[in-house]
DNA sequence: ACAAAAGTGTTGCGTGTACACCCATGC
DNA sequence: GCATGGGTGTACACGCAACACTTTTGT
């Protein structure tokens, strides 16, 4: 027996104090005017990541971005003209550095939005399974990861990295046993900078030490 | 496009000191006479949950089993005659408890057999990677979760399973600390029962609680 | 001056780790 | 009586949680 076989993209970023998810407008039906993840058919002979890939290239116009595969689903129902098995892939990207590059180069759907993930729209298919299953896998691996540092620009504040930690955790954290704990993680540089244009004291400017970290993390 | 859509089934043991993946002698070419994870193709109008139950049936006689999706794998390569999607299920299991239940239904394969998962054969299609990404993904899971309690038998002794969380996590613990750690769980039962025919000091038996454990973990 | 957010220390408690010897049993 | 694994305690270091006030800056 034989199945269509599609690539649906997570993409999740960090922006105005919260998780949002790439979502697209459905221009063909089924689920026509619906919203739903970016994603698209894998071609005959075309590997699984060049898929993934081509596909979120084509939908979102972003490239070079690191996916992670998260599940495939493949419920008899979960397209109304038949099984189509799809592998879901997740990917933590910047704000700042894909805001301008998102474009639905695609017919296929008619816009491209970020949403919060606590306020998803109905979505098509069982994309909303999708999402939160890459929701709960996320929670399970912020602490020791880059995780939280995908999600931000380059250089921040502790403040929004704690804002991080609270939306992936989903929960409050303290500000000052989490500075203590940041700290004593000995993977970030201090910046000599401060924020900008803001209306209250600026606050102090940090950076992710990739190299630190995984020479911190390598011995296994 | 289409493609050929199978499930695959890494089936875990602890025996003998050591975890063991259950393995089946291919009767079929491609690969024929080569070892191979228990696996076969999913049926048109078939939903996952009831194909691998099936497939699981048929292959190794094993019922009721809950099995837990790993990943898809799509290589185009990995089946010389195109590709073939399979997504891969893991489940563990207590060898006292499947032993006298496992029989090849199938004339698909020849033999059944438990191989140390140190000490695998040559594997057919990609099944070696398969396995080794179970095996990384039981690793990340085995502090507070059932997964020891699932490859023991229902009574077992507290060296019993240092030796299950030795083998998960490759590498040895302290005999002192992990049982005062071990006690301070609260979930484990002490029994008023000891070991057998053994011709040393017979360990006392202990079992799982369930019910505490569940207790003790609800609270998110 | 006021609003807004930045920044900063101490203490108690629980958990992980290192480490070595006697005990009970079957043969 | 000997071989084999069963079973036990203490001391130290470290990380986590609870908790409130002062400082800086822009308007």
């Amino acid at each position: 027996m034989q199945t269509h076989f599609t690539i649906d993209c997570v993409i999740l970023t960090f922006d105005e104090g919260q998780l949002k998810v790439l979502l697209a407008e459905r221009n063909e039906y089924p689920y026509k005017d619906w919203w739903a993840l970016p994603g698209y058919f894998v071609n005959k002979y075309e590997e699984m990541a060049d898929a993934v890939a081509r596909i979120l290239f084509e939908m979102t116009g972003l490239k070079d971005i690191y996916m992670d595969q998260l599940a495939a689903f493949a419920g008899v129902k979960r397209h109304p003209e038949g099984r189509i098995l799809t592998v879901a892939y997740m990917a933590l990207v910047q704000m700042e550095e894909v805001k301008n590059k998102i474009s639905s180069g695609s017919t296929y759907m008619r816009q491209l939005k970020w949403f919060p993930v606590t306020e998803l729209p109905d979505l098509a298919f069982d994309h909303k399974d999708i999402i939160e299953l890459s929701l709960d896998r996320l929670k399970k691996t912020v602490t020791f990861s880059t995780t939280p540092y995908e999600l931000l620009p380059a250089k921040f504040t502790l403040t929004q990295l704690q804002q991080v930690y609270e939306a992936l955790l989903h929960k409050q954290l303290d500000k000052r046993n989490f500075r203590k704990k940041i700290n004593n993680l000995g993977y970030l540089k201090e910046l000599n900078e401060f924020q900008k244009g803001v209306s209250y004291r600026a606050a102090k400017l940090y950076s992710f030490d990739k190299k630190k970290f995984h020479k911190i993390f390598s011995q296994d």
